[in-house]
DNA sequence: GCTGAATTCAAACGCTCGTTTGAAAGGGAT
DNA sequence: ATCCCTTTCAAACGAGCGTTTGAATTCAGC
């Protein structure tokens, strides 16, 4: 009674994003991932040209739903202030984690090619800028001071964005040697939590290089 | 030249640890590593019983190496402040990380485990307490009041270890959009931001816990 | 109802994987 | 030199992978 409406490509790209979200890309199968569309095994080739024109699918599909993301929207992150900008950050997201819905798991496939990246995301990487960098970007910057150089800016980014990484399969945290009930109290409290230690971890890094760069510090070595 | 007096056994594991930390489990197969091993595909079968028991050895291995890691050593880091553990903590594992020598192979195989977990690595977690926990453990009590509660010490516990993982594979940061020179001076500079970070946000987590347990703090709800 | 293009299907191909096999080689003890 | 046990080796096995093939089916347009 599913979905007679539905075609078998459209099955086959739902079917995808469950089986790629869970296991990667080089992980899942085309086998699993038509057994659960209920499509032959030639149908990915038919229509994507292959498991690779698939996953091409996939990842378009996950940019766009970053980008419809609205609370993560630049200009209404540019009009707050650098912990309230934070909290939106991590809460939207966090709160995507768990509900473990089509967002979430197009955050897991992000995950996944930050440990092993495929041929297909880096061609991806290299024609379009993603929008999470540039959100990143102007976040940092609420904190560090416009003189900041290159170096240290993408510390600060790559930092921020790993922090929400940390947390996207909240398996980890349900086994040993944690094994928390990850609920929607828990995701609650962690944002929370997340949120002080972000706020407070880049706030030291704004200061740290505003001592850096004033004059008074030169109290340094010689020549 | 390389090693006569060293057995197919020894080869093999230290042919598995550079496959492994590399590829991750599954991902290493037994063909390369006997391959590197300059030894016949059946000896791992025959020394270690299978692909499995080979990689049991390598985690043993790994174990034993960070075990052995004197600069965190628990004894010493118990006479240190927060902020001084925090920067031997991380300073430690960046440092091998960046010299991309056996430590930091171990290092990586753990973050394989973090994203996909092999079965034999989770035997590993449920048969005994891996040292780093403790380590974690006994730093973040550091910062946090007696009384937080069980849930609250996890995170911080899991978001210390999770702060390490994140640099572990630096090629990322060599890779667009990124593309940083991971050199010494590098590694050197992260540190210093990276503890800086880390101590401000362990020590905004208990200024949280405090405020949250102090009885003035009761503003809460009726009943 | 027929035609022809689009789609689905079962089966097979070629490849890599971990493992097994049975014979060959090595190396002390007698 | 013979025996026996350990270790190495080339070859093959069975299973899973992505992909290809060619026929069967579907279905709009005439």
């Amino acid at each position: 009674m599913s979905r007679p409406v539905e075609g078998t490509r459209d099955s086959l790209i739902k079917a995808a994003i469950d089986v790629f979200s869970a296991k990667g890309f080089e992980g899942g199968s085309v086998r699993e991932i038509t057994q659960a569309a209920k499509a032959n095994q030639a149908a990915i080739n038919y229509h994507f040209g292959g498991k690779e024109g698939l996953y091409r699918e996939v990842l378009k599909a996950s940019i766009q739903a970053f980008a419809e993301l609205s609370p993560l929207d630049m200009g209404r992150l540019a009009e707050m202030d650098g912990p309230q900008a934070v909290e939106a950050f991590i809460r939207t997201q966090l709160k995507a984690l768990n509900r473990r819905d089509q967002l979430g798991r197009f955050l897991r496939i992000f995950t996944w090619e930050t440990l092993s990246r495929s041929e297909v995301f880096t061609e991806f990487l290299a024609s379009e800028k993603l929008p999470i960098f540039g959100v990143a970007e102007l976040i940092v910057r609420k904190f560090l001071p416009g003189t900041t150089e290159r170096n240290d800016l993408w510390i600060a980014i790559f930092w921020l964005l790993s922090q929400i990484e940390t947390f996207i399969r909240p398996d980890r945290l349900e086994r040993p040697p944690y094994s928390l009930k990850v609920d929607d109290s828990f995701v609650d409290r962690l944002g929370e939590r997340l949120t002080a230690m972000t706020v407070a971890a880049l706030a030291a890094f704004g200061a740290d290089q505003r001592r850096r760069l004033s004059p008074a510090s030169h109290a340094a070595p010689s020549l």
